[in-house]
DNA sequence: ACCATAAGTTAACTTTAATTTACTTTTAAA
DNA sequence: TTTAAAAGTAAATTAAAGTTAACTTATGGT
C-alpha cells in the first residue's frame, strides 16, 4: 500500500447510497465507490491491495456487471462489504399443470 | 422450453437454505439449486430459457465464483431470487492516523 | 495558474470463462 | 431391475474478461 495515503487529500467522497434497497448493478457500484472514498482509499490503493488491475476496478465502479464475481467479491469483502440473498416468494407463478405440492416458494 | 416439463417426475427438491445467514457463494449456490428445483426445473430447462450453457449454470449451482456476474444475475432474476447490500459498519478500522472526519462507515 | 495526484481511457496482448459436443453417472418412476 | 430423463464431466474451440503500459482528463491544494 502507497505511503502517502495519510498526506492524500480528501477526494470526492460519494455519499453512501440506501442499502436497504434490493440490489441494482448500479446501486453495488455506487455502494463500493462511497465506501472505497468514505475509506479515503485510492483505486490504485485497492487495486494494488488486491492484485487487482485498476481497469477491472473501474468497470466495477461502473456498475459493469461484465465481471468475474470472485473479483468483485474480493473488493466487496476488502471494503467491508456483503451480499444478502433475497427470495422473492409467492411472485411468478408459471406452472402448467398447477400441480402444488413441495413448494416453498 | 421443453415440453415433457409437465410430464417429468419430481427431482431432488433441495431444501431452501437459511437466507439471514451471512453471505457465501456456496450458500448462494444452494439458494439457486433450491429454487430451480422448488420450481421443477430441469438444469436444461433454464439454460435454454436464458441461453445459458448447462456447464455454466453447474458451475454457478456449485459455488463457482469464477462466473460473471451477470451470468448469475441473469439466473437469479429468472427464477425470483436477489442481492441486498450489507454494509459491515464500525468493523474494521486500518486507519493509520486516526483521522475520523467525513466517515460514515 | 501551477502541479501533483487520482480517475478514467485505450490498444495490444494474455489468460480464462463460456460454448459446443459428446460422453458418463446418477436418479427415480414404471 | 430396467430405462429414460436429469445431472454432471471432459476435451476442444471460441469469445471475452483481465492485464499491462502508456496516455489523457479531471480534481483540488498551495
Amino acid at each position: 500500500m502507497s505511503i502517502k495515503k495519510t498526506l492524500g487529500r480528501v477526494v470526492k467522497s460519494t455519499n453512501m447510497p440506501d442499502l436497504t434497497k434490493s440490489f441494482s448493478p448500479e446501486q453495488l457500484a455506487e455502494a463500493i465507490t462511497a465506501k472505497r472514498t468514505g475509506m479515503k482509499l485510492t483505486l490504485v490503493d485497492v487495486s494494488e491491495a488486491l492484485s487487482l488491475s485498476k481497469p477491472t476496478l473501474i468497470k466495477i465502479e461502473k456498475g459493469d456487471t461484465n465481471v468475474k464475481l470472485a473479483n468483485i467479491l474480493k473488493v466487496m469483502e476488502y471494503l467491508g462489504l456483503s451480499f444478502s440473498i433475497i427470495s422473492d416468494e409467492h411472485t411468478k407463478n408459471n406452472n402448467t399443470t398447477g400441480a402444488s405440492d413441495d413448494q416453498w416458494y
